[in-house]
RNA sequence: GGGGUCGUAGUUAAGAUGGUUAUAACGCCGGCCUGUCACGCCGGAGGCCGAGGGUUCGAGUCCCUUCGACCCCGCCA
């Protein structure tokens, strides 16, 4: 039994020790950081999730305990107790927090050994994934991560904090539930009493959070995992967790300042950021425009220009026959454009080509003339029209994008961003929140041959764009709006139909028939039609929030036990093969 | 489904044009060392070059297949 365990409790964190604990008596337990053997004196520092402190032994105070120290070996667990001292002088770490004190030990056990880790734990070198994955638990006793994980937590408390505060009831919904049309893949769960039946992990609470608004709960909130079965990205694990928010009597406008009211107290308490209030808002139609992109990043400029209008009649017939076809005709600048080379303009042919361009122009503004390759087939008018639309100066570079509209600005949107990293045009320390609002309320699916919901089929589609519902769905506007932040889009949400009658006319526009809408979402329907109280909501990648409050680059980062992009766990081995046995029990065969 | 990067001691990497015994640093093991903090010094062990096949007198290096990690496109209401 252990003497430390059973009778002598841990006094302070290792990181926590500070000179005014100076002649006290400590109690430490924590994992061995690294080791200093210097024959006579042994240093070890001593790590937990605080920090890290310096405990001594040292043969002529405790020659019993200095022997045993020889023994200590990396991530050996120990506890022990000793008088916390001031370091002698000319002795301080200062790039330890601790650094002015050590523990002087004279009481010793060593809890557990350790085999040598498979990768060192006691720096920040970089370690390939799969080796990291493989012995997550060891990487998670790295403190960066550690970090990130606390960060998490305190973001999540801070949540609730705000949102019990505000009168929101936090209330859980099913994870085994229903399949439903529309969005991602579900992730099926048989069912064992019922063959042949399944259950879908939900890939959000949507219509659970409405039936609460049914309900009366008027203010609902959860912090939850949600499930989707579709490719994984950096930004995207299948399964993720959301801040999903519900409200009752309310507008666009109230939702939106509730929300930022919770970001600007998380952001407050949890990095002691201040946000000024309230956050930018741009239409859809405006983000498309001058961003190319529907979650902008704000933090620099480098906006799309028009110049369809500039070059539909050229001469030059590749623009020409493009605007001839419905294509558009955009680009943006970059000013000092010294700093890319010629080789870095000709590289962004290739770039461009992943987001289905054709090509892309560029141009190089002289005093007089351009340096470009398409110089030679454009009209002196037409340089001097595109230089004064784009503000151009002698030293910028124009890249040009011509192609269908989508295409233009996908294209320009991302090679925005492309850019901005590459010349460091953007400042780490901003946090840029930008919602945006009036969204499209149907996308036309080529593979589907016909339209689907933008955000959800629940969404509300704007009051005077109604009568449009039958003759030009394209052009209906949602009450959906989106939260950016620095680019990513972190949430979004919408005002939603209350109205059974209005909810059959959006099932109609999306080419569910009456009984199609009837066996799948009958239930909701149903409950339309007792009382449903106007309602809307939002719902917050919670992961993604964490990323950039963290500035990681991956979510597996925030994330204790994350998937690899294949959607397995290195961990545990999961997924994997079931006995027969219980395929059986199931009713399934493996086809 | 498609495009790309990568895989060599425990770890991180180096290994032009194919050519003797595959390097280095850190880590690990042993020895020495009483004030270090990336401790120092001396010595040592450690490899089926992701796997399988092929070309060749000869393959870490070239070709094919395959497995795995990561990034992107499609996909993600």
């Amino acid at each position: 039994m252990s003497r430390f365990i059973t009778g002598k409790k841990r006094s302070h964190y290792c990181g926590e020790l500070r000179t005014s604990h100076i002649g006290s008596e400590v109690i430490l337990m924590g994992w061995v950081h690294r080791r200093r053997d210097h024959g006579g004196v042994i240093f070890v520092d001593l790590r937990d999730r605080v920090g890290l402190a310096q405990v001594v032994f040292n043969p002529e105070v405790n020659p019993e305990i200095h022997g045993e120290a020889h023994r200590i070996r990396s991530e050996y667990v120990l506890a022990l107790k000793g008088t916390v001292r001031a370091r002698p002088p000319d002795m301080e770490n200062p790039s330890m927090k601790t650094g002015d004190v050590e523990v002087m030990v004279d009481e010793l056990e060593i809890l557990n050994e350790s085999r040598t880790p498979p990768f060192v734990l006691d720096t920040d070198a970089e370690i390939s994934e799969n080796l990291r994955l493989k012995y997550r638990y060891l990487d998670l006793r790295r403190q960066a991560i550690q970090q990130n994980l606390i960060l998490r937590s305190r973001a999540a408390a801070e949540t609730r904090n705000y949102l019990q505060k505000n009168g929101f009831v936090e209330i859980e919904t099913p994870f085994l539930t229903k399949s439903t049309p529309e969005g991602a893949r579900d992730y099926l769960v048989p069912s064992r009493v019922n063959p042949g039946m399944f259950f879908a992990l939900p890939q959000s609470p949507q219509i659970f959070k409405q039936l609460l608004m049914v309900s009366g709960f008027d203010k609902y909130y959860q912090i939850v995992k949600c499930f989707r079965d579709e490719d994984l990205r950096a930004d995207r694990q299948p399964e993720f967790t959301q801040i999903d928010i519900e409200m009752s009597f309310v507008s666009e406008d109230d939702i939106i300042s509730i929300n930022e009211g919770l970001m600007a107290h998380i952001f407050q308490t949890v990095l002691g950021k201040e946000l000024r209030l309230p956050f930018p808002r741009i239409t859809y139609n405006e983000a498309i425009e001058r961003y190319g992109k529907d979650n902008p990043d704000t933090r620099f400029t480098l906006e799309l220009r028009d110049l369809t209008d500039i070059l539909e009649n050229s001469d030059f017939m590749v623009f020409s026959e493009i605007v001839g076809r419905g294509g558009v005709i955009k680009a943006i600048k970059v000013e000092d454009g010294k700093r890319l080379s010629r080789k870095d303009l000709d590289d962004l042919n290739n770039y461009v080509m992943t987001y289905g361009a054709k090509g892309i122009s560029w141009a190089r503004v002289k005093e007089k003339d351009w340096t470009s390759p398409i110089f030679k087939f454009l009209s002196p008018t037409e340089i001097t029209e595109i230089n004064k639309k784009m503000e151009a100066e002698e030293g910028d570079v124009i890249f040009i994008v011509a192609d269908t509209p989508s295409i233009v600005h996908d294209t320009l949107g991302n090679l925005r961003i492309h850019l901005a990293e590459k010349l460091n045009l953007i400042d780490p320390s901003v946090f840029a929140f930008t919602w945006i609002t009036e969204f499209p309320m149907f996308d036309y699916s080529d593979r589907e041959k016909r339209y689907i919901a933008t955000h959800h089929p629940f969404t509300s589609p704007m009051e005077e764009d109604l009568a449009l519902l039958e003759t030009d769905p394209a052009n209906v506007r949602a009450r959906a709006y989106d939260l950016v932040l620095n680019g990513s889009e972190i949430g979004g949400g919408s005002i939603r139909i209350h109205k059974q009658d209005v909810q059959s006319l959006i099932f109609k526009a999306l080419g569910l028939t009456d009984e199609e809408a009837r066996t799948k979402f009958g239930f909701l329907l149903d409950a339309l039609e007792y009382g449903t109280p106007p309602h809307g909501g939002i719902a917050f990648g919670f992961d993604r929030i964490i990323m950039l409050m963290t500035g990681v680059e991956s979510i597996r980062d925030v994330i204790a036990f994350p998937k690899t992009q294949r959607a397995t766990c290195l961990l545990t081995d999961a997924p994997s093969a079931v006995s027969i046995e219980q395929l059986m029990e199931l009713s399934l065969k493996i086809v």
